[in-house]
DNA sequence: GCAAAAGTGTTCATAATACACCCATGG
DNA sequence: CCATGGGTGTATTATGAACACTTTTGC
């Protein structure tokens, strides 16, 4: 393909970026993980979602791995490519493609997260302004994650190891978007086999506990029903 | 590529590249367009799908866009983004990230294109010797396809504008690769209601002629059955 | 004893499957 | 008249949706 040096003329390049949209529920929210972007003269005072330049050495996965631990500090989560944005002008300083993934957290591991100077969750709900086009970024990212909420276990990513079906089940409906009838809700989730009972109750105060599960396999995997 | 010349002090980027994935179905089969890929040293008598660069003032899609007219002498099909393949290697010449497309065309346009030398339509189970990571993407490509065909409208790409309700029973059994029962078939693709009969029949040989059929529309709708 | 969440079954409507024969045409 | 693909209906089963009360606990 191109052979000729970086002469700066008719070379064909971009420069080339990942995005990773961390999602975490908490609070009977969906919340995004955004850091502020200040660019003079283009942005200030509004963020964006994790990431930076892809280098020479490392895959678009491995540069978005790292960047999420350089800038959020969180690593070891589920990930996967999301879509890849490359509008001329999607940076005002010049052309930037950028490979945007998904990533989950569950409200647990987010805890746990050194915590950055500058990272902060906002509910998908209430987004500040946002920079680049970061805000389709993270609406293609709602739209996957609802769809994939359905045909796979991918909701593994956001629950702690041990759960119990009403907070799996909540998550459900916030991500949705709508109420699901708790019985019908347990009757299919535990017919398709994917979770174990876990021994030990879950004391929740002043109610009845509830039973604890857990994932058998976190692998994602594809439900097919057809 | 070219991180041995770094004339731009440590500018991360990286070539970026496009490829493209066509279906035809022809045959009874599911086809492939490639053409040959002559690198020296590193690829001679291999093929490949058809692919370029990104200019810079041109979208991923674009770019995709343009590539299969000038190689393949293709165009207005329906195309979406299929994924980024980003391989440290997956280029032996030096870095290249590649933004793979699916595209999609039907036999008869396929009749019309304008014979470029040295594109050819392989059976997807009948391919040759491929250049790069190709075998990868478009083991991909038909991955996502056969998924698509199961709740989207997508087949309407890979038809005439009008056809018989056979003629599209036989796409599904070639990409599902399994049989359908006819009775079953029809009741469902036509409780859909995404196709309207056209008046007139297809007459085919020493049998009863079909009822004709176009899709009420070919904008891509996915049939949320959730 | 009461507030709060856990847990549980049945009925009904709809969709998916399995299955076999007659029809219209060209040669 | 026969070979070829077009076209149709029914019975069975599986799945999804609607729906309300009892249980266990902390306070």
């Amino acid at each position: 393909m191109n052979k000729n040096k970086p002469t700066k003329k008719d070379l064909k390049f971009a420069i080339l970026a990942v995005d990773a949209v961390l999602f975490m529920v908490r609070d009977e929210q969906l919340e995004v993980l955004l850091m502020p972007v200040n660019i003079q003269p283009h942005f200030s005072g509004v963020h964006g979602v994790p990431g930076g330049l892809i280098d020479s050495s490392e895959t678009a996965d491995e540069a978005a791995e790292r960047h999420l631990l350089e800038k959020a500090g969180v690593k070891n989560m589920y990930m996967e490519q999301l879509y890849t944005f490359s509008d001329v002008e999607r940076d005002p300083r010049g052309r930037v493609v950028s490979v945007a993934y998904i990533a989950l957290i569950s409200q647990e591991q987010a805890g746990k997260i050194a915590n950055k100077k500058d990272v902060e969750w906002f509910p998908v709900k209430k987004l500040p302004e946002l920079a680049y086009d970061h805000r389709k970024i993270i609406q293609t990212a709602i739209e996957r994650l609802s769809i994939k909420l359905e045909y796979t276990n991918i909701v593994c990513n956001l629950l702690p190891d041990e759960f119990t079906l009403s907070e799996l089940q909540n998550i459900y409906e916030i991500i949705l978007n709508k109420e699901i009838d708790k019985r019908n809700f347990r009757k299919k989730i535990l017919s398709l086999g994917m979770l174990k009972e876990v021994s030990g109750k879950k004391v929740g105060g002043a109610n009845r506990p509830a039973q604890v599960y857990s994932f058998k396999s976190k692998k994602l995997t594809t439900l097919d029903i057809l």
